[in-house]
DNA sequence: TTACTTTATTGTCGTAACGACAACAATAGG
DNA sequence: CCTATTGTTGTCGTTACGACAATAAAGTAA
């Protein structure tokens, strides 16, 4: 028997919830199926699915199973590419998840050079806080503002993420430039919300930390909003670095400074880190696309 | 291409380092593995060994391939084996739909033992007089009055239904004990209301049957709501023995026989029916159920 | 160097597995 | 109650695989 074949034909049955509509997919007549999956449930001593003429039901056990497959049938899948594509040039679909922010400052004006570079890999950049799984053919690339997930997952880091506290110069003229970290708690926040929650502010006082965060004015994971309520004056926001460079520059907001510096983390390895499965990297697509992204961000 | 196959082959290749070895192992001429990694080879596009006479050699991209092979066929023996084992042992979600009365008195009390004996089993148990449907993966197991409902669907009678009637001593010697069952209509009435509707009072005389029901003073499809209304001497009850037994120990119902007895129903074969699917696969969950059940009601 | 041995490949044939097509059965919806 | 849809079963032809034998290549020993 070509289990193989009966997995797939089995996994599409559970994915549209008919024979017929997954035969289509496959080009194949129904009875094809109906045959291959009930040698599948033979050899396997056990009912995947409930059929009636009507409607397929998956039962408890074919849903375990179907779970499993279908991993199976994706790492199968993404390791003849692997070979494939192996000494090919780039080319094909290449997914990446970003967060937000990033994306659109960072990444997004990146990505028209790398078009041109590479003009046979399809783009397709979904930016959204909430993270993607790797390994699950959701993305092939992830920039992400924390660790690997796990053992098979690869994580460079590509820069800093220190979150630095602004105001606007008009905000401190009327509510006073705090000297010390204490101080704010009497002053107003804007606070970024990361996927793991607010960021409270931090500060390590003699070996011990201290959260110094003042009443919230305002708490968003858009830091762009954040940063116009910022620069009206509406209090004192602590955002990445990265995000408030142009305020800065053009005088906007002002850096807040304390000794020692204020943190939203106890974690000093705070920083944006690019995420991709090991075993992939030998994609060519995965490959310079890592590389380019390396080079630009942590040397550019 | 049964490409599972030509992997197993390839895998097994790569760990014993030679053609006829492997060939061994499955008890196929050598012959066929070359084959079947040809074959793999082709559709690859790359060579995964490099074959002399006397040494095979696994090139670096077949190197790379082996190690994410070998992944995959060491999860899908592990699923396979989950999915057997699960055929083996009683476990998962076990869901049982009873009638209320009947659930409340008989199923939840032996539940209790059952969970012990079979710790890897949920149970999900829902007491409701509506139907649920069998072969809609609503539930395994059905206890239900009445007959199976299709083909499909395996029915074993798991004890007697038997309605009698009774009333509270008070209630008799205010209103007179009836002697013939069509005294009865001068009498008044409490009945029980099953999902097909309420119960009337039946009597075969001669060969032919009379309703010999007496007007309504109250319906429901509660019982112990009746058996009060009874206990107050509000009418005469006819219900399920089993659903009485502890009134008329106390005294506080006394049954009225009639000769014949009373009838709630034409059909002789009105009793409590343990219904389940007929599957190609019996899962043991529900064989274990249905034999627990089975023997804990009918001679326990 | 030559002969021998081991090992992978190639050729050919028979069988088993799969797809195609048609007929059938069961179920939901009008 | 009738009809349309859908899954199953039966039958046939093709394809893919295994079995066996012959061949070629490479290492070993004389």
């Amino acid at each position: 028997m070509d289990q193989l074949r009966a997995l797939r034909y089995f996994a599409k049955v559970v994915e549209v919830g008919s024979f017929t509509r997954a035969a289509a997919d496959f080009s194949v007549p129904p009875s094809s199926l109906s045959r291959r999956i009930a040698d599948l449930e033979k050899s396997l001593g056990a009912n995947l699915l409930k059929r009636s003429t009507r409607v397929v039901q998956v039962t408890e056990i074919g849903q375990l199973y179907y779970q499993q497959v279908r991993d199976i049938l994706v790492q199968l899948e993404q390791s003849d590419e692997s070979v494939r594509s192996y000494q090919a040039k780039p080319m094909g679909q290449l997914r990446i998840s970003s967060m937000v922010g990033l994306g659109e400052r960072l990444l997004l004006p990146l990505m028209d050079e790398f078009k041109s570079l590479y003009p046979d890999i399809v783009l397709d950049i979904s930016l959204s806080d909430a993270l993607a799984t790797l390994g699950r053919d959701d993305v092939d690339l992830a920039i992400r503002g924390g660790y690997a997930p796990n053992e098979r997952v690869q994580a460079i880091r590509l820069m800093n993420n220190e979150f630095i506290p602004v105001a606007a110069p008009g905000y401190l003229e009327r509510m006073g430039r705090p000297e010390r970290a204490s101080e704010l708690r009497q002053h107003r926040g804007l606070y970024f919300r990361t996927p793991v929650g607010p960021t409270p502010w931090l500060c390590e006082l003699d070996g011990e930390w201290h959260d110094v965060s003042a009443p919230a004015v305002a708490v968003s994971n858009n830091s762009k909003w954040l940063a116009t309520l910022a620069v009206r004056g509406e209090g004192v926001l602590m955002a990445p670095r990265w995000s408030l460079a142009d305020y800065l520059a053009r005088g906007d907001l002002e850096e807040l400074l304390f000794r020692p510096a204020l943190q939203v983390s106890q974690n000093p390895e705070l920083a944006i880190y690019l995420l991709y499965q090991k075993h992939r990297y030998l994609v060519p697509k995965i490959k310079v696309a890592v590389d380019f992204l390396v080079s630009r961000v942590q040397h550019g």
